[in-house]
DNA sequence: CGAGCGCTTGATTGAGTTCAAAAATCGTGG
DNA sequence: CCACGATTTTTGAACTCAATCAAGCGCTCG
């Protein structure tokens, strides 16, 4: 239980088993059915979410009804509005699990008290936060530059095993293209792969 | 001098005045002409950039040589690419100026500084990271959903003054479209607004 | 087993691109 | 201050990629 969280306390941020197993005593953990919401739109997001197993989404929903996906977090990924988080605002977004999911709980009482176990924390959570801002320079440059099949390709080489375990609505959806046109682009990929010419 | 930059540490960085002198002492600054280039792909960014006056950018060059606007940097932004900076590898990403600019360099050894004599300036730090983030899902969040003209619609909310002062191409860079499509969008958002129908 | 959901395919439409050229604007030197 | 060249913006026409609308297929899960 709780192996991921512990393999990134200890080898990420620095922290002792010892420490780890103090600071574990009072952590929150919750198990989420495929379909399940953890965060909706309009609510302030109090805690970040590490995802034990499982996998969940982070998405909008516009005024046309439409779903548009943000990220996902598959296992070892952390999710959060951290906007809603940081500056105590409403979420504009939603999170649920696509598969069922076992979440870890952070909230700022456990940060805080992970930061005072272990200075190396603080700094893994720093690491982090620009860790995450490369991936969105990197995602803005690819929706300002590349078409629908590059940008499925790309989604390809970053997310391997996702591809298989996300249905392809919501991959069109993370890609801002339409479910039919994902299908035709992937169509496009096999013939042009089988066919040598 | 440095008025805007002074003003940035003392009022949101809570430096009082003795403080924002004892470290502005070893400040570098420079001044660049339009077009010049502050920061080449290739080189690894080894600090943030604070513009005290004029108009910095951020792009990418794809490899059919075309330009991809990924930030603007008016007077009180910083602009850098923290990845590069961060984690020291070489940055994918072009800076230079759209104006002429004064800038304040900010390296590790002033960040070090400033931070020993202002607590609360690590703070503000943290507030400016998750400031960029809210901004970057935003910016994600409206190119996988809104139409060219929503999208211009919103970045004239937010840069009501760049609109002007930046060449009409340059905001079709930045909002992932052609400068023909600009035009054509903004002929009919005129249209619209004077007609009465 | 049937209803619903996800994926595919086809036909059509439409938003935005491309290419080309004219019109407007800007900057610089005479 | 004007004139000239360069850059930016506009406009037009043809085209392309992706969206939309609609139908059919296959799978799964109640």
């Amino acid at each position: 239980m709780l192996d991921n969280f512990r393999r990134f306390l200890e080898q990420k941020a620095g922290l002792t088993a010892e420490q780890f197993s103090e600071v574990t005593a009072d952590l929150r953990t919750a198990r989420f059915k495929a379909g399940e919401i953890l965060l909706r739109q309009g609510d302030v997001c109090d805690h970040t979410f590490f995802v034990e197993e499982g996998l969940l989404r982070l998405y909008s929903i516009s005024d046309n009804g439409k779903e548009h996906i943000l990220q996902f977090a598959p296992e070892n990924w952390f999710i959060s509005d951290r906007s809603s988080a940081y500056f105590g605002e409403p979420s504009e977004y939603f999170i649920d699990a696509i598969e069922d999911t076992t979440v870890v709980f952070l909230d700022k009482e456990f940060l805080r008290k992970v930061s005072d176990a272990s200075p190396s924390f603080r700094s893994s959570n720093d690491y982090l936060l620009h860790n995450h801002i490369r991936f969105l320079y990197k995602r803005v440059n690819m929706l300002i530059s590349d078409t629908a099949e590059q940008r499925y390709l790309s989604f390809i080489e970053l997310y391997p095993d996702l591809t298989l375990r996300v249905p392809q609505w919501m991959i069109a959806s993370y890609l801002g293209i339409t479910p039919e046109s994902l299908s035709r682009v992937r169509k496009e990929l096999a013939r042009r792969n089988f066919r040598k010419d």
